[in-house]
DNA sequence: TATTGTTATACTCTATAACTATA
DNA sequence: TATAGTTATAGAGTATAACAATA
């Protein structure tokens, strides 16, 4: 594989094969969540290429969906999302024809969100595929494994939002 | 609040009050992570504004010290970074005496990264302020909760890291 | 031929500030 | 004065490709 010149560089100088340690990071939570949500990530932008639109688009669709008539600055904050985002997203949507920016009656700065039934289709479509992506997750941990991820994830969430 | 000009509108309209929905998103795994990690990654960045580093500067750090000689390569591996911004962070931790670059007597390709003492004073330093960050985690889960959380983001990091 | 480190590039994401129109 | 949406900008993160040195 190699050789090593001395006893005393050894150590430090042919080091494959070792197992890299995470060292002080195996007990950061913020690093498992780090790339756990790095890996999702990668799946669900790989899922979602030959459509041309990011998870941020999705996102967008789902809380437009879920909330019709809500303005760009109330689903920014539910989406970790800038509102200065949003602009550029909902542009791109609206040029699709996935949805429409409506000026409120009542308070004319606003724009009140909506899906349009093509986006509607799309939008549950990209949520399959999103779905699929996480399923080795359903596969390899037991229902009751799931269920408490997601709770304790959500948890962990509240708890870090009170804070704000 | 406001006014409703009809029946027909009003629904749509005017909306402000009402609880935001997660629709879909209720139901992806990936959304919840998405949304921990940016609490998480918020808070640990404000911690190290004052050191002028961010946090994958320190996730650089507590690799190089766990596995000291370790080539830039093989610790991209590890901390979800890519080869080339390893370089950057390097660069970045060399110029400020906190790491050093030696080549490797047995491949001279590769880099063999070592802390300076100042780095590994330093890395201890920014570990204890990111623990920190995360303190309402452990004041907020009870220990079996907080233990099971890592457990399990341990396990579905596994799975999918398992499906490359 | 393949790999390590490097450089360059480009694209996305994020954060900020400023502007407008409305309130 | 404050807020919603917009625009512009800059910084960081990420991904890719190409290159030199070395294997």
């Amino acid at each position: 594989m190699s050789s090593v010149e001395s006893p005393e560089t050894a150590a430090h100088d042919d080091v494959r094969g070792r197992e890299l340690q995470l060292g002080l990071h195996g007990q950061r939570l913020g690093f498992r969540v780090r790339r756990l949500h790095h890996l999702l990530s990668e799946r669900v932008v790989e899922a979602f290429a030959p459509y041309g639109l990011r998870p941020g688009s999705l996102t967008m669709m789902v809380l437009i969906s879920a909330n019709p008539g809500y303005s760009q600055v109330e689903l920014s904050r539910i989406g970790n999302l800038d509102k200065s985002a949003i602009v550029t997203i909902v542009d791109d949507l609206e040029k699709r024809g996935l949805a429409i920016r409506g000026r409120s009656s009542s308070d004319r700065r606003r724009n009140s969100l909506f899906l349009t039934a093509q986006g509607e289709k799309l939008m549950k479509e990209m949520h399959q595929l999103a779905m699929a992506s996480e399923q080795p997750l359903r596969d390899g941990l037991s229902p009751g494994e799931y269920d408490q991820l997601f709770e304790l994830l959500e948890k962990a969430r509240a708890l870090l939002a009170e804070e704000k």
